[in-house]
DNA sequence: GCCCGGCAAAGTGTGTACACTTTTGCTTCC
DNA sequence: GGAAGCAAAAGTGTACACACTTTGCCGGGC
């Protein structure tokens, strides 16, 4: 075979990875090793290896010689989870608004108003939520801290897998856009500290919208769950 | 061999956390799959499994093919480091003032005074250096947040390796225990916002001291440095 | 009827072999 | 003398085999 450098582990910890974003991994699955590596035709010693990488980033857990499982949070957890990211982005809102570019701010303002126009006229609600997350996105990187980047995105990809039960009903929407609002005229304003509360409360109120929504729908069965919102996901 | 729960990779893994905390693995070393094994007594399987772990936990960087070396943090970096982790034990600051029991703000008390005690008899160095590891502890478990507590461990485990070239010149200590001092005050008296604010300073502080001394004796030798204060680590 | 002990099947942990990639040091040519 | 190229050595990635642990089931005893 021609020279590599992804090697399979990688590419089967790519695939575990968004099997459990979009929703075909329920938490709580159990993972076995053999089984995976016949469907993905290799041997187990790279599923193990992408099982271990994936137990690291808290998307997976086990224990010594018990199966693996799909990660499942508690309320309790979920709640930390949120509380503890709403933290590092408020933290990453009052650096950025110090330290980023006016051109940095410009291309936040430009995905903000492009949110607004999708929300005026009814877009798809698909590509608000690609907005809507390009805009945390381009906020925390705004801190120019490879840390606390870093941090943040480990904190987001373990709420990944319980997005998808987020809908957007007209209300939150707006809600959601009107936060948007007031975080990005702090930033442009210079306020740090303002940007700082304004996107912490804001990921704090989203975890606790999101909670709400998965302990109502908590009894349902799976398949009768809305669509997810992001097929797609970035951090 | 009779029941086991903890594995060898996980035997190897401590092993070899343990040889970066300490100095006998210096960051830029690296490390080879087979000669650790045959050093171990093991098949390079288990090896290869904690490099996994250890990659994940940012202690040990590799790419597909290539050697794994004990990570080594520019200085860029490391401020990062302290940045991120003074916003992260900030946060937990703020959140544990309100949420810690009495009894958890007198433990914090009683560490307190144990380390002015150390100080006043001017007593081991490495016992005050462990009281003020326990001290920051203490106030990132009171905020009863697992993932905050636990993204915080982590950046934590990423600064030891340099840790140990700390050294508590008394006038730095001295600060060091006036700085806990307001901390712990503003804690007993509730006031969230300024322990916030003072242990977010304190750790900024003390790591911008830790990277000036880095870069005075950065010339000499590894030898020549002065001994680690902590042996021990904990988080 | 319920619990407990043991048995079989499933599944993980580790050792080992081999293919392929990177590295290193030598040789050769300019 | 230095740079480019090549070949051997070193090292990693993957497959596979086997031992040990866990788990679920079954039957016997209370």
């Amino acid at each position: 075979m021609a020279e590599r450098e992804t090697t399979q582990a990688d590419t089967i910890r790519l695939a575990i990875e968004s099997e459990i974003f979009n929703g075909s991994l329920v938490p709580g699955t159990p993972l076995e090793e053999g089984r995976l590596a016949t469907r993905f035709g290799v041997s187990r010693t790279p599923v193990r290896e992408a099982i271990t990488q994936l137990v690291q980033a808290g998307l997976i857990s086990k224990s010594a010689h018990r199966r693996a499982v799909v990660s499942e949070l508690d309320p309790g957890t979920l709640l930390d989870l949120f509380e503890a990211l709403s933290e590092l982005e408020g933290s990453a809102a009052f650096l950025g608004t110090m330290r980023m570019s006016q051109a940095e701010k410009k291309h936040l303002v430009t995905i903000h108003e492009s949110a607004a126009d999708n929300v005026r006229n009814q877009g798809d609600p698909n590509d608000y939520a690609k907005l809507g997350s390009a805009f945390h996105h381009g906020i925390v990187r705004g801190c120019h801290n490879k840390i606390l980047i870093e941090a943040t995105d480990w904190l987001s990809l373990r709420v990944l897998p319980y997005r998808r039960f987020q809908v957007m009903t007209p209300g939150r929407l707006k809600k959601n856009q009107a936060d948007h609002d007031a975080i990005i005229s702090a930033i442009v304003a210079g306020d740090a500290e303002v940007a700082r509360e304004a996107l912490q409360r804001h990921t704090l109120e989203q975890g606790d919208a999101l909670m709400r929504f998965i302990a109502l729908n908590k009894k349902k069965p799976i398949e009768r769950l809305p669509r997810a919102i992001n097929e797609e996901y970035s951090v």
